[in-house]
DNA sequence: CATTTCTATAACCATTTGGTTATATGTTAC
DNA sequence: GTAACATATAACCAAATGGTTATAGAAATG
């Protein structure tokens, strides 16, 4: 039987977030809706750049589920969402993990865990 | 005098970094070299695709400083540099530290809240 | 030397990306 | 109700991406 990893990421779920961290405003955009919650526009006053092209960079980032979109009269207000960032360090954990060699440990006790049920 | 931190990154480096993590091939590549050196012909039979198009993939990493190539006879040998990971993961921690300052800043207004009354 | 193997690169193609302007719709303010 | 503001989306464009096939050079093998 095999128990479902609810951390285990599909590939294109890790392309998108990776995508999306891929580019300087985007970056930019997350860590100030980390700091603190900003409509779209607030966030196109930001950069050199329209508004329609932050919309869009807002829309990659709510794609890879880096951020969260909530209504608020006529404005969207846009939220970086802690949880995406901590899936992709624990991707990077993992390459960090297989460098060190220590994959071979983990096989070694989740292969014990299956013999000895 | 302005002491230059080594560990600070152009946001070109990141750009390229993590848009070289945002491919699930690139990314299995980089584990694999990661746990053995490995030659692009030994890599492109791993996958289903040309060797011109491995070829590329690698290409890709090694501009992100993600995998280094040492010629060995009339071999490339393709070995993952745990030191661009680490990179990226400093770049995400600082994120996470951002997070962390914003819940600091909304447990200081709290406090101050319940403070004066 | 001839052949095979590995690498490199060029030329091409379809799709995606990251920007633009224009336009429509929804919401607030006067 | 009209004007101003915020969002959404369409249409367009140049450049980058991710693959292909074809070709050529360099190194090992027979």
């Amino acid at each position: 039987m095999v128990i479902e990893m609810s951390t285990e990421l599909a590939d294109d779920e890790v392309d998108r977030i990776f995508r999306a961290l891929a580019d300087a405003t985007r970056r930019d955009i997350v860590l100030r809706t980390l700091r603190d919650e900003v409509s779209i526009s607030a966030l196109a006053q930001a950069y050199d750049m329209s508004f329609p092209a932050v919309h869009k960079h807002v829309a990659v980032l709510e794609r890879a589920g880096l951020v969260t979109k909530r209504p608020s009269g006529r404005e969207r207000i846009v939220r970086g969402n802690p949880d995406a960032i901590r899936r992709a360090q624990q991707l990077l954990d993992r390459f960090e993990l297989v460098w060190r060699g220590r994959i071979d440990r983990l096989d070694a006790l989740f292969a014990a865990e299956d013999a000895t049920p």
